[in-house]
DNA sequence: TAATAAAGTTAGAATACACTAACTATATTC
DNA sequence: GAATATAGTTAGTGTATTCTAACTTTATTA
């Protein structure tokens, strides 16, 4: 697809907008990408020259059915990221959400599948004993 | 400082010259950044007007003191996660290297600190038993 | 040393992304 | 329903990064 930074990024907001309003529209995109609004217009409208998104003059934006399949992708892409600096590094929320957005761009898919697999390997690590977690959490959080 | 990625970039690369050319040049640095000599030289040329290097006309470019001091600095941020993707994840050289690069304009100074830190207490696992960096590299490898 | 090759520089253009200011359309409310 | 507030749009601008093409300087070598 070779979609840019700021296309992915307004493809997940849309995603998580949906969640959150009956409507997506620009203000939420805006608010949520931390953005002024003519940026979210241009991308928007770049988006729906992909065909990735419907949207008409003044009203709401809608996913075409690849555009959604895009943003699952590119939401996917960035919950492991976030697992990993929530769950593992324990930081706080929205220190993780910066830290994965930021990143999420930069990692092509093997390296993201070897880390979701990490993930799941210490999951199951603090499975067998809550030793290694408590280990870790008292490394990681020692002054 | 506030530099930007490109700077942070050419930073870094003049500190991996030093140590393989008596003397840093623009088509070193070309190489070695992945673009063509113009990038480089206004690069170059920033990082003069920041008083970050030194660089004559047609001849090589040298650190300040402060230049230097920035380049390892960005070149510290780079080698733990660079660390992190060889060590850990076990991916080859230049995808560790090329993730690296993307990622570390992206982590603050506090989650490279935790991340570091997560390094030394992974390293620690491993030399309690070996069964611990086995596993992982079963789970890892595995198709 | 004159000709050629290599390296470095300059100018100009393109892309991605963000902004402000000004304008238009829709919604709200008196 | 007219006045106002909110949301959306358009036009123009700025920064960061990259490129190509053309030119200049330095190095090589015949």
């Amino acid at each position: 697809m070779g979609l840019t930074e700021g296309l992915q990024d307004c493809l997940k907001a849309i995603l998580l907008c949906e969640k959150k309003h009956p409507f997506v529209r620009t203000k939420h995109l805006a608010q949520s990408l931390g953005v002024k609004s003519p940026s979210v217009h241009a991308a928007v409208k770049e988006l729906t020259r992909l065909g990735l998104v419907e949207h008409e003059s003044y009203g709401h934006i809608e996913f075409t059915p690849r555009g959604r399949r895009e943003a699952e992708l590119v939401y996917t892409r960035h919950k492991v990221l976030y697992r990993f600096f929530t769950e593992i590094l324990g930081l706080p929320e929205d220190v993780s959400e910066n830290n994965a957005c930021g990143i999420e761009h930069h990692l092509d898919e093997n390296s993201l599948e070897k880390l979701s697999r990490f993930l799941d390997f210490l999951d199951s690590k603090s499975e067998e004993s809550d030793k290694f977690t408590r280990e870790l959490r008292e490394t990681l959080d020692e002054e």
